[in-house]
DNA sequence: TCTTCATTTGATCAGTTGTTCATATATTAA
DNA sequence: TTAATATATGAACAACTGATCAAATGAAGA
């Protein structure tokens, strides 16, 4: 037991809790997915966008944001699959396309409500 | 109608959204949690915690993190009513306590596993 | 083909963030 | 009181991040 004599006080209890966390690449996904909603700028785009689909340049009427910031923003959300696409013509609308993030969503919004 | 001849392509959806969008402060109240939680070295921290409460030199211990690391993570936690703390001589004990953090957590595990 | 329009992309930059290292603080034993 | 231990705090810094501005791209009409 040479691992014990660097301030280790109850190894039973830290070998448990390291056996039940998730492996890193599972930590690793949840964590993007916060961080994704993490920006507020980009948590009112998703918040936009729960209910019905909207093209670029009316979230960024709803958001108050500009088209670029909009776009940038939109690219990470599109790259993390949380928004899906859907053209018309020069028109591109998006909407939520995964539901774990909307019920997260719903999940805060009701929390924050109280 | 001053305000429809910039770009704005849908105005009843874009009212509509923006009258169902949440209050600015409730907005970046949620995006702090999912900020919070957005770190993978702190979601580590959280995940730890979650069914067993453990002395700061335990969860680094759990997390491969230095105590420093860990402890100036935990004053953020902390600052967000997330963890609560318990003092026992030298030692204090972290313990999650906010449930919707929780949830919100028990929820993405549940996703990442599928 | 050129022009217009909607959107994307890239560069830039100020502000933010996590880790390290050193120091400070609080508790306890001798 | 001093020394040891557990933890917190502060400064520094490299890396990261979001918004702006300019330029590029794609679709459609003339």
């Amino acid at each position: 037991m040479d691992t014990c004599d660097i301030k280790c006080i109850n190894e039973t209890k830290v070998k448990a809790t390291v056996g039940s966390l998730p492996p890193t690449e599972d930590i690793h996904q949840m964590a993007d997915i916060f961080k994704a909603l993490s920006d507020p700028s980009r948590l009112k785009i998703v918040l936009a966008l729960l209910n019905q689909e909207h093209c670029v340049c009316d979230i960024a009427a709803i958001c108050g944001q500009t088209d670029s910031a909009v776009s940038h923003q939109l690219r990470i959300l599109r790259t993390l699959k949380i928004v899906k696409t859907r053209r018309d013509g020069k028109i591109i609308y998006y909407s939520i396309d995964d539901d774990h993030v909307a019920s997260l969503i719903h999940m805060s919004l009701h929390h924050v409500r109280h």
